[in-house]
RNA sequence: CGGGGAUUGGCCUAGCGGUUUAGGGCGCCUGCUUUGGGAGCAGGAGACCGUGAGUUCAAAUCUCACAUCCCCGACCA
């Protein structure tokens, strides 16, 4: 892409309305833009991210038989109200009720937009599902989720209105639910590890569920809002308040130090079992012709949230470093071609088409600016390679190449670019 | 929802009762110049100083209410 086109400029200044870093600089870089407190925009570089994020978790949600669908974000009230956990007499929006935006359209219904989907899917899951051969089986969206926070804060990380992969899995009995949930974890971390924002599996304890039924992805990262207790070592880790009331003092699996560190909720999956698919009449029929209950699990990852948290994690004084699967291009092409060098220009703008023709992804800064301008935005926007042309190099009919995440640059002939980057 | 802070051209801000015709920087427009770390010169456009009520001879400036944003806390299947 060039970046004149871009119709999105970064700015000088930071906005003086954010305090976290992830919304300043994805504001300041023109990524996202805010609308109101917890709803954000996001931009055709800040898509772009959203975009390679889905696609990594896509492929790992594919790979354990998860189908991809998508449901409404408008609901009905009636779906809720058989999995409500509140007294009897308020009954009505049901167990999100805290936090679901919910309205009367113009004809007096109650209508609210989903704050999450498993009434949705179990209603959805009751249309096709029988016989003990309809199971077990898993589909998941990507949606956009509304929640009525109180106070949305650090930016991406907690918002009103963000972009959600929920997956559901339905199966005959826990047993086999269990299996297949553990698989998911797995590819959870693969993940997070592919996103670049390696997060720990953590027994989850308060809330309306026991540790038992569910676990919370954790990235370590000092603007997260959680606190968890991990091994300095291996992958150990344990919710504040359940390491809190064990007291333990060395990792139980390798014996390295028990260290307290603040964390990035990047996901998190629950065990429901039979709890909500009872209650609102979702049953099977199985070999010996019973009638049984479905279990159900559920799984989540925040994508938005997941793109803050890469920023909060892999940046310096300068600006994002983007690991390389979700960059938003995977090099930066900078020319400082002056106004009258004609064949730095032609010089630029050839490699930038045959990099484009190989498949490489290029922001490629064809701007009339200054070169501290251009230096200053590629560090700021933070693609993984930064390749500059200028009389300079082209003197010896080569361009520079540096990596976002190291200092110092190497020099190699037009010719091999493409091949360097591939 | 409790507590604290903020709100001035598109962005960042100065001004905190009268000398303000609201100043500066960035950005934007014109022209020239410049091109290896957010350049320079000259000219130009752009503001009901968050909203509403007060106080005062006089309000961006003081008072009250409200709205919005940020932070701490509570909350967060």
């Amino acid at each position: 892409m060039r970046q004149s086109q871009l119709f999105t400029k970064t700015t000088k200044e930071l906005p003086k309305d954010e305090t976290s870093f992830n919304a300043r600089i994805l504001i300041k870089a023109g990524f996202a833009d805010k609308l109101m407190a917890g709803v954000y925009s996001f931009l055709p570089l800040g898509w772009r991210v959203i975009d390679k994020i889905e696609n990594i978790i896509r492929g790992e949600m594919n790979n354990v038989g998860g189908q991809e669908i998508l449901m409404p974000s408008l609901q009905p009230k009636e779906i809720w109200k058989d999995t409500d956990i509140g007294p009897e007499d308020e009954k009505g929006w049901g167990r999100m009720r805290e936090v679901m935006y919910q309205l009367k359209d113009k004809l007096g219904r109650d209508v609210g937009f989903g704050a999450t989907h498993e009434e949705v899917a179990i209603e959805l899951a009751k249309k096709y599902t029988h016989s003990y051969k309809d199971l077990p089986y898993a589909f998941y969206q990507f949606q956009t989720k509304f929640r009525q926070e109180l106070r949305p804060k650090s930016g991406l990380i907690r918002g009103r209105e963000f972009i959600m992969k929920d997956m559901y899995s339905f199966h005959k009995d826990a047993g086999e639910l269990d299996d297949y949930y553990f698989k998911v974890g797995e590819a959870y971390k693969k993940v997070f590890d592919r996103t670049g924002c390696k997060s720990l599996m953590v027994e989850a304890s308060g809330g309306s569920f026991t540790k038992n039924f569910s676990h919370e992805f954790q990235a370590i990262s000092e603007s997260g809002e959680d606190r968890i207790a991990h091994c300095d070592k291996c992958d150990f880790a344990q919710n504040i308040e359940i390491y809190k009331k064990d007291e333990i003092k060395k990792c139980p699996k390798c014996g390295g130090e028990i260290v307290v560190s603040k964390s990035i909720e990047t996901g998190n999956i629950f065990r429901f079992y039979d709890k909500y698919t009872k209650a609102m009449g979702l049953y099977f029929t199985d070999e010996k012709g019973e009638k049984k209950p479905v279990h159900l699990a559920s799984y989540g990852i925040g994508v938005t949230r997941l793109m803050g948290a890469i920023v909060e994690v892999h940046h310096d004084e300068r600006g994002i470093i983007w690991p390389e699967e979700v960059a938003p291009f995977k090099a930066h092409l900078i020319e400082l071609s002056g106004k009258n060098n004609a064949s730095v220009r032609d010089a630029a703008g050839k490699l930038y088409n045959d990099l484009k023709k190989s498949g490489i992804e290029i922001l490629y800064d064809d701007r009339d600016a200054g070169a501290g301008e251009k230096f200053a935005d590629a560090d700021l926007i933070g693609c993984p390679y930064r390749v500059v042309v200028s009389e300079k190099t082209l003197k010896e009919n080569s361009v520079e190449v540096k990596k976002r995440n190291q200092e110092g640059a190497v020099f190699i002939g037009l010719e091999g670019v493409v091949d360097k980057l591939k």
